[in-house]
DNA sequence: GTATTATTGTCCCAAAATGGGAAAATAATA
DNA sequence: TATTATTTTCCCATTTTGGGACAATAATAC
């Protein structure tokens, strides 16, 4: 079975990648009260994967992180945090790209610097859902969000991956005051205990949330109302500081 | 200047490393209540570097640490943690090996895959002071221990990855509840207290540091008393849970 | 208009955690 | 037996957090 898969040269690696490293970022973004990451699917399959790239040799990780990123979302500010990287032995040997695609030059494929064992730099990037164009890339044919709590088969270990970044995410949700690079600009207090409640997993209590969030005086209040429903309009709120600081 | 250095193999990678890919290992110890890392002197020079190595072709990153940690130390069982990866575009380009180590085959290192771009994995590990065996490594002569706050010239960003270790150890230290694996078996109080106050850089009051400790139910009191000086003798204590757990 | 309903925003008090001073305990020495 | 230095415990004031109740308000129903 021949499929119009291009690779252009990357199976010779023409481009001059560092050979068996990878990077791998979960973006994240939030939607009706859901989280969500967007991932891509390897050519007609029903295995996902990450947005991920490979790093020129006079590239900075950083600079390729956010390189990559662009070229999937259409972003160019993003926040984005480095949170582990994975290099366990046989961390690519199950559901690898050689038993998915089975395109006409597998055997090509099979012998390429693309098969051998990878060891891949996690990144995880916050961005505004509205904000993103998903834009597959040549070993996908499609880019969506899942949602967290209901993802399909991955490659690899990248769910694993997902996993850890979740983690990561909320250990810093407080300490770095990060949770904002999901939201718009302008938010309700109760679309901001929405998303941490999401992140976290656990409820909160209005009040105390909203006591929280005001007293570190990090939120500023746009007089405007919002348009509403049969009750008080809630206020619409800002985060002060600019987002996308990391990296 | 001809000197008498073996880098058996390692110029011609002759172990299969994977190319352009370390890892660094930050030692952190404690003794006479100060922090301590282990370095390693590159071969007749004045700078200093971490315990490093890097990654067999089959080999996951996590032993691979634990294995060059092994080589250093001559330690089995260390709290390993990686922290963070480093890989700048020109992270190596000052203060390099071809610079320092001016010995015979100097054209050979130059062209050697050693002396290309290399991305770092930065792991920490905590150590018992007084178990380890300090063991330089085929780029060094001596391996010693250094205050933290009077550390010597360093090779490459390696004083960058010792900030950026102890920045992570700070943040774990309360969480995962780590500063044990730095003591003996048995500690007391107050020294348990003053490795708290090196690492966060802080002082810190005896009676709530105490209070804190002993309600989290983790310390097992022993029932013999210190050997001491002109005062009560203060309690041995020692760690519920078994050290070592990360990696 | 007035009452109703569903939320949002605010206030208040109890409980828990923390800051910080002081007293009790104790191992050696004078 | 008193003194000294240090560890351990106790206690109270302050701050932070948990959780219930009430006031405010935007649309709808009457």
């Amino acid at each position: 079975m021949e499929r119009n898969v291009d690779l252009d040269g990357f199976l010779e690696n023409k481009q001059n990648f560092i050979p068996h490293l990878s990077i791998d970022s979960v973006i994240f973004g939030f939607h009706q009260d859901q989280l969500k990451v967007l991932l891509l699917r390897v050519h007609d399959s029903g295995v996902w994967s990450l947005s991920g790239g490979f790093v020129r040799m006079e590239e900075g990780i950083d600079p390729a992180a956010l390189r990559i990123l662009r070229e999937r979302t259409g972003l160019e500010n993003v926040y984005l945090e480095q949170y582990h990287t994975f290099g366990h032995e046989d961390r690519s040997k199950k559901n690898t790209l050689a038993d998915i695609l089975d395109f006409g030059h597998t055997e090509e494929f099979r012998n390429s610097w693309l098969n051998k064992r990878f060891i891949s730099i996690g990144y995880y990037a916050l961005v505004d859902f509205s904000k993103v164009n998903p834009t597959p890339d040549p070993f996908s044919d499609k880019a969506e969000w899942f949602d967290l709590k209901d993802l399909p088969p991955m490659i690899f270990d990248h769910r694993e991956m997902i996993d850890k970044a979740l983690e990561s995410l909320r250990a810093n949700l407080d300490t770095k005051l990060v949770g904002f690079n999901l939201l718009p600009e302008t938010f309700t207090m109760p679309e901001l205990q929405s998303l941490y409640e999401t992140i976290l997993g656990v409820p909160l209590r209005r009040n105390n949330f909203q006591r929280k969030m005001l007293g570190m005086d990090i939120l500023e209040r746009i007089e405007k109302l919002y348009t509403g429903a049969a009750n008080k309009a809630p206020y619409l709120y800002k985060f002060k500081a600019p987002n996308v600081e990391a990296v």
